[in-house]
Parts: C-alpha cells; sequence; structure tokens
RNA sequence: GGGCGCUUAGCUCAGUGGGAGAGCGCUUCCUUGACGCGGAAGAGGUCGGCAGUUCAAUCCUGCCAGCGCCCACCA
C-alpha cells in the first residue's frame, strides 16, 4: 500500500490548537497596522452551502495572509437572526404538534425561538470550523444581541427624528403565507401564462359602455373607478361620466390619468386602490375612495358581497363566471406577464393596502452614491458599481415593519386616549397625558439589522477600542445577489451614522454553479454539499478548488473533478515535502530568512523564480484575482519544484559542500512555498510545517519576501535542451537506452553541471564539448545557444529522423515568412515601439539560423 | 420594456493589443531513492459571425446570431 495523504485525520487536530493559542485574533500583531473584515452573516437557521464556502475561503486567504504579513487582522463573524425564516422553522415544529404560534402567544413563542437557536444556532459556526475558517470567535456576534439591538434602537429612533422614517398607510407587498409586509426585493418576479379578461363596464345613463381589462378578475369587487389617459381620444368623452360596477351595483366614475397606458388592453383601467400600487397612486391624486376585498389570509372580504369568504384564486374563477352568466365578460385571451412571489415561501404575493414602517431612502441613497462615485468605496470588478448606482438611483421608500414575532420589536407606543405616538430609545412609562401605552407590535425586516452590522458589531454607539481600532473595515466580500440587499444598506447606514463609509474595498464574487452552469437547487438535486465533499476530499481541496474557479465577478460552475484535482495537489505536496525530509535531509529550516549566499546553479534558479514567483503572487491577491494566484503558485509548486528542482536537487555528481547549499535552498523553498500556499489550504501545509523544524504555528509565522537575485545564465538552455532530447528519445521509443550526445556550445554554458543533469534528467552522455568533425550521421537537437549534436548510427535509422527534420523545416519556414513579411512592412518599422521591432529582428535571425541548420542536416542525411 | 454579462481545446472554464492556457478526458512510453492520486512525450482551437479602428485584433468599436442573469406599478 503506496502511502497516500489523509486529510480528514490532520484536519481534525489543527483547528482546536489554532483557536486555543488565540492564533486568530488581531492581538497576535499588537502592534500591527489594521486589517479588517466582517463576515456576511450567516442565517443561524442555515447550513453551510458552497456559497458560504467560496465566500468565506476569498475571506480566509485574505486575512491569513494579511495576518502573516503583520497587520493586526480581524475577521468577525457572526450570525443573523433571520426574521422570517427563523420564524418559519419554529413554527413548522409547532405544526408538527398541532400548535401555531398564537396557541403560545408572544412571550412563549419568542422564548421558544430562542431556544431553537441555542439547540441549533452553533450548527452553521460548527462547520465553519471545519472549513477552517478563522474568524475570531472571541468576537462572535448575534443581530439580536444586547450590543446590536441597542444599535439598532438608536438608529430607528435617530432617523425617526430626523423624519427619514414615518409610518404611512400604504401599497406593500403581502404574503398571506408568512403573514407579513415584505420588501420590493423580497418578490422574486417570474413570467408566467395568465389569461386577460375584458369586462364590459356599462354607463349609469344607460347611452353605452367602456370595456376594461385585467388579469385579476377578483379584484374588480374593489374598484371605485375606470381610469382612461387623458389623450385617448377613444375615451375623451367619456370622462367625468359614470359607469356601474357589475356585480355589485356601485357607481364609479371615469377619471383621466396620465400614468395609464394607451396601448395596453382597451385603454381603460379598471382602478382597485387598495390591491394594485398603480391604481392606489391614481386613486390618491383623483380622491378615489380605497375598499379593502382581500384580506390577511388572502380571503375575500365582507366588501366582496356574496364573494366573502372565498380564498381569491378561487374567487377569482366565481368572479368570472358570474361576470360570464351575466353577459359582462366580453372575451378573454391568453396573457404573458410576471407574478411576483414571495422569496421566503413561494406564495404569490398580494399587495395591499396597510399601517407601516418606511425608510425615506432618497436622502440615504444619495450620500451613498457619492461615496463610490468619490471612490472612497471602490468595487471589485469595477462593473459591480454600474449595478449598484443603478439600483441606488430608482430606490423607492424601504418598508421595514413586519408583522412577525422574532425580531427586533418597533420602539414605537401609542396612547389610544390622545392619539400620540411615542418613539423612543427607553421604553415610556405612561403618555404625557396620563394615558396608557400600546407598544407597537411589529419587528423591523431582518436587513435593518443587517445594515448596521459592520459597525454593530464593534460596539457602537459606544466609542469602544474595536470600533476605533477596526472600523472602518478593509474590504467586504459577498455575492453580487446582496448588493441590493446588504451592500447598498450597509453604505446607507453607514455613511450616515458613522460619518465613514463602512468598508474600503466590495469583492463581488459570482455564484457557484454546478458542472452545467445550472444554478444549484434542491429541486434540481444538483447541489453539492460543502460538507459531503470536506469528508470526502478533505476541507482544502474544497477550498483550493473554489478558489482556482473564482475568476473575479465570474459565476463558478463547479464540478467535483475539481476538487479531486485539488486534493491530488495537496497528496503531491505532502509527498515532496516528506521525500525531501527523508531522502534529500533537509532539516532545521529557520522560521524566516536562511537563504544561501552562494547558491549552486539549480539553486539560484529555484530562488529566482521563488522570488518572481512571490512578487507576482502578492500583486494578484492585491488585486483580488484568486484565481490566477492559486493558478500561479499551483503551477510553480507542480511544475517548476516538484517536476524540476527537486529531480535537480538528486542529482549525484555534487560534492558535499554543493549537497550541503542545495539541501539549504530546497529547505527554504519548501518553507516560503508552504506559507505562499497556507492561506488557501491551512491544514495540509500546517501539518507540514512541523516537518522542516520547530513546529512553531505557521499561521503565525511571517509572510515570504525572498531576496530577488539572478538565476544562472542558461538555465532556459539547459531545460529546453532536456526537453529536446525527451522528445528525441520518445519519439524513437528510446525506453532507457543512454543516448550519447555532443554538445555545441559557443559561450561555454555547458559547465560539468551540466552533463550531470543531463545524464539524470535526460539518459544522455556527453561525449564531447564540441560538434563532431563530421556531421553526417548526426542529427541536431537545439536549445537556443547550445545545441546537441546526437550520433544516429546504432541508435536510429538515419532516414528515420527525415520526417521529423522536415516538419520541424516546414514550421520555422512559416514563422520565419511570417516575421520576415512583418518586417518588410514600412508602416510596422515606423510605427511599431522600437522594442517590438528589435524582438521581430531578433525573431528573424533566430528563425534563418535555425531553417539554415535544419537544411544542412537535410542535406547531410543525402 | 431597460440594463449587464457570456460565446476560446472533446467537456468545464481562465487569459492577453505583439508567436493561444489550466483542470479533466484522449494517445504513446516509463514499477529510474516520495507521490501510478505519479513522471515523460503527444494529439486536439479559422479564440461565435460580419464589418471597422490599428503597423498589428482572440483582446478595442459597431452590427448580427445564440445563451444566461438582473431590474421594471406588463392593469
Amino acid at each position: 500500500m503506496k502511502p497516500t495523504y489523509q486529510p480528514q485525520d490532520v484536519e481534525a487536530r489543527w483547528y482546536d490548537v489554532w483557536e486555543q493559542a488565540g492564533a486568530f485574533r488581531p492581538e497576535v500583531n499588537p502592534d500591527g497596522e489594521p486589517f479588517s473584515i466582517v463576515i456576511p452573516p450567516p442565517n443561524v437557521t442555515g447550513v453551510l452551502h458552497m456559497g458560504h464556502a467560496l465566500d468565506q475561503s476569498i475571506q480566509d486567504v485574505l486575512i491569513r495572509r494579511k495576518r502573516m504579513q503583520g497587520f493586526a487582522a480581524l475577521w468577525l463573524p457572526g450570525t443573523d437572526h433571520a426574521g422570517i425564516a427563523t420564524q418559519n422553522v419554529v413554527e413548522r415544529e409547532l405544526a408538527v404538534e398541532g400548535l401555531t404560534r398564537h396557541d403560545l402567544g408572544r412571550e412563549r413563542f419568542v422564548e421558544q425561538v430562542w431556544e431553537w437557536k441555542a439547540r441549533s444556532g452553533s450548527g452553521i459556526t460548527n462547520q465553519m470550523r471545519r472549513m477552517g475558517f478563522s474568524t475570531d470567535w472571541s468576537r462572535e456576534r448575534f443581530t439580536l444581541d444586547d450590543g446590536l439591538s441597542s444599535a439598532v434602537r438608536k438608529v430607528f429612533v435617530d432617523l425617526y427624528h430626523e423624519g427619514l422614517i414615518y409610518r404611512g398607510n400604504r401599497i406593500t407587498n403581502w404574503c398571506p403565507r408568512c403573514h407579513t409586509a415584505i420588501s420590493d426585493i423580497e418578490v422574486e418576479h417570474e413570467d408566467e401564462i395568465g389569461e386577460l379578461s375584458h369586462i364590459r363596464y356599462d354607463f349609469a345613463d344607460g347611452t353605452g359602455s367602456v370595456v376594461v381589462a385585467t388579469t385579476r378578475p377578483e379584484t374588480m369587487l374593489g374598484d371605485t373607478g375606470v381610469a382612461v389617459h387623458p389623450d385617448d381620444e377613444r375615451y375623451r368623452d367619456k370622462i367625468g361620466q359614470t359607469v356601474v360596477l357589475p356585480l355589485l351595483g356601485r357607481e364609479i366614475p371615469i377619471v383621466a390619468d396620465a400614468e395609464v397606458d394607451m396601448e395596453f388592453g382597451t385603454g381603460a383601467v379598471k382602478v382597485t386602490p387598495a390591491h394594485d400600487p398603480l391604481d392606489y397612486e391614481i386613486s390618491r391624486r383623483h380622491d378615489l375612495p380605497a375598499i379593502k376585498v382581500i384580506d390577511e389570509e388572502a380571503k375575500i372580504t365582507q366588501a366582496g358581497g356574496e364573494f366573502f369568504g372565498q380564498e381569491r384564486f378561487e374567487a377569482r374563477e366565481a368572479v368570472r363566471h358570474a361576470l360570464h352568466k351575466q353577459r359582462y365578460l366580453v372575451h378573454v385571451e391568453e396573457h404573458h406577464h410576471s407574478v411576483g412571489h414571495c422569496s421566503r415561501c413561494g406564495t404569490v404575493v398580494e399587495p395591499m393596502l396597510s399601517d407601516q414602517w418606511f425608510v425615506k431612502v432618497r436622502p440615504l441613497a444619495d450620500a451613498a452614491i457619492e461615496s463610490v462615485k468619490q471612490e472612497r468605496t471602490v468595487f471589485s470588478p469595477r462593473r459591480w458599481e454600474n449595478n449598484y448606482f443603478r439600483w441606488m438611483e430608482n430606490l423607492r421608500d424601504w418598508c421595514i415593519s413586519r408583522q412577525l414575532w422574532w425580531g427586533h420589536q418597533i420602539p414605537a407606543w401609542y396612547c389610544d386616549a390622545c392619539g400620540e405616538t411615542i418613539v423612543s430609545i427607553d421604553d415610556p412609562a405612561a403618555c404625557s397625558c396620563g394615558g396608557a401605552l400600546r407598544r407597537d407590535e411589529d419587528v423591523l425586516d431582518t436587513w435593518f439589522s443587517s445594515a448596521l452590522f459592520p459597525f454593530s458589531t464593534m460596539g457602537w454607539p459606544e466609542e469602544t477600542e474595536d470600533l476605533a481600532t477596526h472600523y472602518p473595515t478593509t474590504v467586504l466580500v459577498t455575492g453580487f445577489d446582496i448588493i441590493t440587499f446588504w451592500v447598498s444598506r450597509m453604505m446607507m447606514m453607514g455613511v450616515h451614522f458613522t460619518d465613514t463609509e463602512p468598508f474600503r474595498d466590495v469583492v463581488i464574487h459570482g455564484m457557484v454553479r454546478d458542472f452545467e452552469g445550472k444554478k444549484m437547487s434542491k429541486s434540481f438535486g444538483n447541489v453539492l454539499d460543502p460538507l459531503e465533499l470536506v469528508a470526502k476530499y478533505g476541507a482544502d481541496a474544497v477550498r483550493l478548488a473554489l478558489l482556482r474557479a473564482a475568476a473575479p465577478g465570474n459565476d463558478i460552475p463547479l464540478d467535483e473533478q475539481w476538487i479531486d484535482a485539488a486534493r491530488r495537489f495537496g497528496n503531491k505536496l505532502w509527498n515532496a515535502l516528506r521525500f525531501a525530509v527523508e531522502h534529500i535531509g533537509i532539516t532545521g529550516v529557520p522560521v524566516e530568512g536562511g537563504y544561501p549566499d552562494d547558491p549552486g546553479p539549480e539553486d539560484g534558479w529555484i530562488l529566482d523564480r521563488l522570488s518572481s514567483v512571490t512578487a507576482e503572487y502578492d500583486r494578484l491577491l492585491d488585486d483580488y484575482r484568486f484565481s490566477d494566484a492559486m493558478a500561479l503558485v499551483y503551477n510553480f509548486a507542480w511544475s517548476e519544484i516538484f517536476d524540476w528542482y527537486l529531480e535537480m536537487a538528486k542529482s549525484p555528481l555534487k560534492d558535499e559542500a554543493q549537497a550541503a547549499t542545495t539541501r539549504v535552498t530546497l529547505g527554504v523553498v519548501l518553507r516560503d512555498l508552504l506559507k505562499l500556499l497556507h492561506p488557501a489550504i491551512p491544514f495540509v501545509t500546517e501539518e507540514l510545517w512541523a516537518e522542516l523544524g520547530d513546529g512553531s504555528l505557521l499561521i503565525t509565522s511571517s509572510w515570504p519576501t525572498p531576496p530577488a537575485i539572478d538565476g544562472p545564465a542558461g538555465m532556459g538552455d539547459l531545460q529546453e535542451l532536456i526537453a529536446g532530447l525527451r522528445r528525441f528519445r520518445a519519439e524513437h521509443q528510446l525506453g532507457r537506452t543512454t543516448l550519447g550526445i555532443h554538445l555545441d556550445d559557443p559561450e561555454g554554458l555547458a559547465t560539468g553541471w551540466w552533463e550531470a543533469q543531463l545524464a539524470a534528467l535526460a539518459q544522455a552522455e556527453v561525449l564531447s564539448h564540441a560538434p563532431p568533425p563530421e556531421l553526417a550521421g548526426h542529427t541536431r537537437i537545439p536549445a537556443g545557444k547550445v545545441a546537441a549534436f546526437v550520433p544516429l548510427a546504432g541508435v536510429v535509422d538515419v532516414e528515420s529522423e527525415r520526417p521529423r527534420l522536415e516538419k520541424a523545416l516546414a514550421e520555422t519556414e512559416k514563422l520565419l515568412a511570417a516575421s520576415a513579411k512583418k518586417l518588410a512592412n514600412e508602416s510596422f518599422r515606423e510605427r511599431a515601439p522600437a522594442e517590438v521591432v528589435a524582438k521581430e529582428e531578433a525573431k528573424r535571425d533566430e528563425f534563418t539560423a535555425r531553417v539554415e541548420k535544419l537544411r544542412t542536416q537535410l542535406a547531410e542525411l543525402g
């Protein structure tokens, strides 16, 4: 049985060690500059899904790297009370026992939810631990904590007194199942095929009729008018007349309103002020009464006459049937439109007139827009700013009251005696008139408290040390789907109440989708559960796979093969490092520094690469280009360190001094590689760290800063030569026979070290350091400034080289022709930058030389 | 109706104004001190179509085709 890395065993060990060492606290770098991230708080009801795994993996990479760079890095975790979602969960539990929340009453129900939270609320945080996320749990917050609740209360009261929160009787979206109002963005529109019913309304004076079109015939029970466009020739002389509402016999006026679309339907709109936003607006302009005909249960009210008590969709059919029977229904046609559904439960939303609380968002939004325009907050990628602007510019007032019990109860009291409304931070005892007070029963939209999260979690409005140090935060990482729900509202509240933007950078990532690019959903059965994948492949693999796929702002189609590839990378790393320790004998590697002063050629080469890869990696991570950064370090590790350097380091032809230098170099290179990889794959790197020397925690070690050095000359040529020889061997299927070669090396690059590497890596024996006197019977393998001549006799048939050479000649001639043509172009010479022209000339010369040599060789074949 | 994005290897996707990349899959060879979950070599792309800008376009601009997402008081 071959040894294979077992992530499960390793990962189970490390998290507690880190947490108990306090390694996730910013205090590990007491003198460091602050760097802070506040987590997008997952719902307490939630289980960790792929979206969280991606979002939080990105944050962990940022925070772990900054921590290693010496910043006082804070990643503040928390959960959201998620009003409707959580209440629904507990209500469902009650339903099993045949109970409703009303059977318990408000107080006992809320107690029950807290109990549920105590029981299950740590589910998702434990899953975050399993993923290895380095959040500072000592600062964990919950949106219903005392501190956050007092922040919510202060914000509500202040906005109320500034006139930015008001209570009004407005049309809002009502979910009859959740039994609460919801805001506009909690409504999801879906295209549906419905029916457009044309209904005849007769004039009261018997002189004729007008036909209206509607998708919702049942709402005609609440009609209080008919509206037409003032410029509509068809109806101009009908304005002001009265029609008789069918079925109910109510007389209602025809009014003119410019909002009516002449093109739609018949151009005449029935006006139902209590159940349609546009109709409500029209009714206000024309003083039409509102009659509520659908109640909170989505049943017809008493105002609906004979239809009283019917469910709204039954009533739709019943009303249409009655209209048909009484010959008011002119005709019915198929109609495509979109219908709003509750984003929580999918029920069709009912627009309904009710008393609700609203935030007047315009002034807040304008300030928040300005923050991004002035680049005090910058989105990455920038294109998401457009999305933000468009949303912010078209905002309508935000309905913040919810008819739920789980949440922040609105701090408003009403006096029934004198009609006074009191909004106050402290609970008032009684009204100034002496009358008894009745508290508003509603709670606030969950997103109201989420909007304060970046500063309420740090103790605001108290002037705490955390607030002074870690606010405003540095980066916010989130998906584009909640720019509207959350980012925009944090911006509004942050700018208004703290006088600064709540974060400097906003990193927007895409959604995790399945391998066909489809949204993951339970109904498709295409959901990948991160925890199942962690059990199967390890947390490191899941993290690395997500990060490698996380191109800026793009959706991520995730396939298990990506995770398997990431797992194999961990295995490769594990094996490579163990090999280095056990067989090459690296040992006692210092925690930092220790770069050799006088490296051998391959050592100099890899140190040069390490230095430039690190610089590039830093640049990519600073630009939030995670997939590029991961690809860079992954390829560096695998194809340069493991496939080249480790092979070269094995070379037997070293004296003890050279071997010692290589041991030192390999040690520091692998050490720095572990450091570079640690933010992405913390478990396996931490496990291997202990192999290198004293087992101090990698998580608190310093970020690598390898010195820039010049690698040895000719390294690229050597690699190319080895590759060329390997290709020759593969083409002729030479197996393991040793190949004799003559080196053509005009610049004297090939030292004895080359001979060793050629022998080890290409199974080639150097016969001489000069071209053979007689070139016939040899083939030439070029590699930059050097070339190898391979005697063919006894190795391969001379003629078998002809096709290879001819193919190479044809290819090179094509390149030469393209290059020559470009250089013959006068405007290219004049207008292209000099360096580009020079580069092109060098190419042409190289191709020319190569073509000549290939021709000579072919001629020599006979 | 408005806005945004995508179209690159067999599949899923990165990427760049100056000779096209990854993972997986495929072909051939290799039990060469750790890894066969490995190594070496290779096949495979008119970078969606048509115009334009440019010395130079897969990349910039416009149009077209297909796909996807978001927003919208589509009675």
